[in-house]
DNA sequence: CATCTATGTTGACACACATCGAACCAACGC
DNA sequence: GCGTTGGTTCGATGTGTGTCAACATAGATG
């Protein structure tokens, strides 16, 4: 069975056209994965290990320290990390229902 | 002139960080994706009965029809549409495999 | 405790691109 | 011819992106 805790917004792309309200929040989304540095920011934070990386490892995308800044605030307001002082370094790490939630917009409802 | 790939673009976001040439293909899809007027054309031509639709059927979006006409162009520049002509009408309707593919960046592999 | 250094964030600004509509153009059917 | 449907061009306005400078916090050092 499906569980259907983890829908955060709208209903599969495929099922029935949008409101505009749905519309504005999914677009919310897409448009924080929509810059090609902030997709290598958030592949990098989802794809270290225990799923978090300290800023200082991820930050060679070819953009200065402070655009990366910029850039991980923004994955921050939409939700799709979440960021945490420890010691000297801020580690990020990613939030998995949202991953899930925008899948399952594009590929309907889980197959599992 | 140009046809966009229907193969796989890139690997999902969970498993590495993407190299520069990767997120800018992603980046890109995820771009046409990211505005709600888009988001409303595409919902409702993806959820139209055949995976098609007119135009004049979907252009209701509460904004005037070049703008309609802008946001189609892009969808299908971006590869998530394909356009033809019947008559008098311009049908659209989706690309099934590139919206699997981005499902795929999301969720990581395939559940089917 | 005072100070210095390293790590990140925030603010301000310039630059580029995206968005939107008015007017205009092209294709089709009558 | 004429009306309808949809696409294109053009310009104005808005939004995003990136860098420099200044600021905040944590740890080290004397």
């Amino acid at each position: 069975m499906l569980e259907p805790d983890v829908v955060p917004c709208c209903p599969p792309l495929t099922e029935r056209t949008l409101t505009a309200a749905e519309a504005e929040r999914t677009a919310a989304m897409f448009k924080a994965l929509s810059d090609p540095v902030r997709l290598r920011l958030f592949s990098a934070v989802a794809s270290a290990p225990g799923g978090e990386a300290c800023v200082c490892d991820i930050s060679d995308v070819g953009v200065s320290q402070p655009t990366v800044s910029h850039h991980l605030k923004k994955l921050k307001e939409a939700g799709l990390l979440a960021s945490e002082r420890r010691g000297t370094w801020v580690y990020y790490r990613v939030e998995p229902s949202v991953l899930a939630g925008m899948g399952r917009l594009l590929t309907g409802p889980a197959r599992v």
